[in-house]
DNA sequence: TTGTACGCGTTATCAC
DNA sequence: GTGATAACGCGTACAA
């Protein structure tokens, strides 16, 4: 004989009722009288039954209680960058509310053996930014039905988004420069695309990472012709690679630059020690995400504050909302200016 | 008539084949001629059929392609420990490997509506650590025969462990500091149980974690009277304050402090100048895991180097070596001694 | 409050 | 290369 796990058909043998009466007595759908709950589990009990089955009974219910984030880049990279983390936190925090874990998934060429969305048994998707080779995966999953937000992305009209008002933000930060009386600026941007090297933004329109191209189109409102370098990531590393950059020409150095987030602006910072400049005095730097940067006091970065956590609770409020049929609509929040004392007017 | 999705069965029939035939469509286990395989897909394509459900797959296959990492702490706080997401790294690197993916999991309250080890349709577990509330779940789990492995914790003999030889690692450098000259030594240790509170260790067998217990044990082997300070967390703020208590009183400061993890030597170095000691100096510091600390330069730590990412891979390859029946082994990990410029003999 | 009957959508197996 | 059959283990109308 083989020995095969017990299943609830057969503590319900056991305790001598219905498979029905015994499942309820799992789910507590409906009351159960006490003797037959407690002859349930005993029979449970002696057969070593440990409760349904998690894949048959999301196969019945329709539902796996599992939300899928698809990131756009190595996890490990994902996890370096504490705005994805405080996202994280928020959509964990507001999808356990419903019941639901989040499963890590890559966006990734549909050839790897790794699990995608097409393959996992998910109930939503989360998408954080959105590339290229999702597209295909989407479409399959939005066929199925299954509830669909990006954050910071754009992956079509009808999947909501939730994002922030990038390009104002960072008008907003380039206007309080220029009001110090900046007129020689650079910008420290984020990568251009996947893949991307750390380099000169030879040609705005090739830009393919949303964030990156509203920031640079709020700067450029501001400072048209600011030249733009890219990292190749969101890291106090690339930007003190991108600041060396800068301020190698001391004829040519900017006396303030405009950094895409709080990681790269404390590169350009470190840079700028290096170079025996002062901050604020030789050159101002600016941020942009608000978060605390470990190892930077005394500094305290001029940045634009954004409400990361808030992005994931409502990426997941967005999920629930369609998982219980309604719509949900995109959302973008407003980021706040907040001044450090990483800027003053040029010397 | 009701607008279901259509199954496979639908698209076999449009196509007028068998299920079966269909299902191997898309499986691609089985050879199938050119011109079967078009009719089917055609088919699939007019009703706009995307594929086989997930859910109806895992259950029959009895795989789901998940591995639940559980872990004892908020996620958040999980995720700004680098040590966690090199480990992360490797085990998702491992896991995808089989073409499974991650569900993030934490450890609580069974009452809580949150998805649980024994509510999701996981094919394995990896637990980080294995506090209280987590053994209850864990028996369910293992009763289902799902594979089980702990990182840096205990969850009972039969459940395989990755770890590190953290007592003769923290013992290796405690000998290296004694080797110096140092004997007022003083140690800031990991929390002591989830949910811990800073402050003084009083009572050495009282520590609820194992890293934290194993290391200050190898501290014990050398300075068995040295006092110990438990951190709240494995952070630099942590140090920080657990430094200012060490150093508050000028006459009692220790010439060495070992720090159990190296953002708490971080803290501990950043208290120091705070306090107008120089490092090394006048007091040594000596870190533990051998991550590069962001914002310490010029600094570099006297650590000792584990292999984060190596415990995820391993993780991952016992998992799967379980998967396919075998059985799995513990696994120590040695840390490597690695000189940095916090330490010297003492004035 | 309990039991009957059926369907959820797929895939393994084996025979043809 | 293809098809028939039988699970996989459970939830839930509906009837009793």
């Amino acid at each position: 004989m083989s020995t095969r796990r017990a299943t609830i058909s057969d503590v319900a043998r056991e305790a001598g009722v219905s498979p029905s009466t015994a499942s309820v007595v799992f789910s507590g759908k409906t009351p159960v009288s006490d003797a037959t709950r407690r002859r349930v589990l005993e029979a449970a009990e002696s057969l070593g039954y440990t409760g349904p089955d998690p894949r048959a009974a999301s196969l019945r219910r329709g539902r796996s209680g599992i939300v899928a984030v698809v990131f756009e880049e190595h996890l490990g990279r994902a996890f370096q960058d504490p705005v994805k983390i405080l996202m994280m936190d928020g959509l964990t925090e507001s999808v356990a509310g419903m019941g639901a874990g989040l499963l890590l998934l890559r966006d990734q060429d549909p050839e790897s053996s790794a699990p995608s969305l097409t393959t996992a048994p998910v109930d939503a998707a989360v998408l954080v930014g959105c590339s290229g080779m999702l597209r295909e995966s989407l479409a399959v999953v939005r066929a199925r039905g299954i509830p669909v937000v990006v954050i910071e992305g754009d992956a079509g009209d009808d999947v909501p988004r939730i994002g922030l008002d990038n390009r104002e933000a960072q008008r907003q930060m380039a206007s309080h420069v220029r009001s110090l009386g900046h007129e020689r600026v650079a910008i420290v941007a984020l990568p251009v695309r996947t893949g991307w090297e750390r380099g000169w933004i030879d040609d705005d329109e090739r830009i393919a990472v949303d964030v990156t191209r509203n920031r640079l189109l709020g700067a450029r409102d501001v400072f048209p012709h600011a030249p733009a370098f890219a990292a190749a990531g969101s890291f106090i590393d690339e930007g003190l690679a991108a600041g060396r950059v800068l301020f190698a020409d001391p004829a040519a150095r900017p006396t303030a630059v405009l950094a895409q987030s709080d990681l790269l602006a404390a590169g350009v910072v470190r840079a700028a020690e290096e170079a025996g400049l002062r901050v604020p005095e030789d050159v101002s730097v600016t941020g942009f995400d608000g978060i605390v940067v470990d190892g930077l006091a005394p500094y305290e970065l001029t940045t634009m504050w954004q409400p990361s956590a808030d992005k994931g609770r409502a990426a997941g409020e967005a999920i629930v909302a369609m998982l219980q049929g309604g719509e949900a609509a995109s959302i973008r929040f407003t980021c706040t200016f907040r001044e450090g004392n990483t800027t003053a007017p040029p010397a």
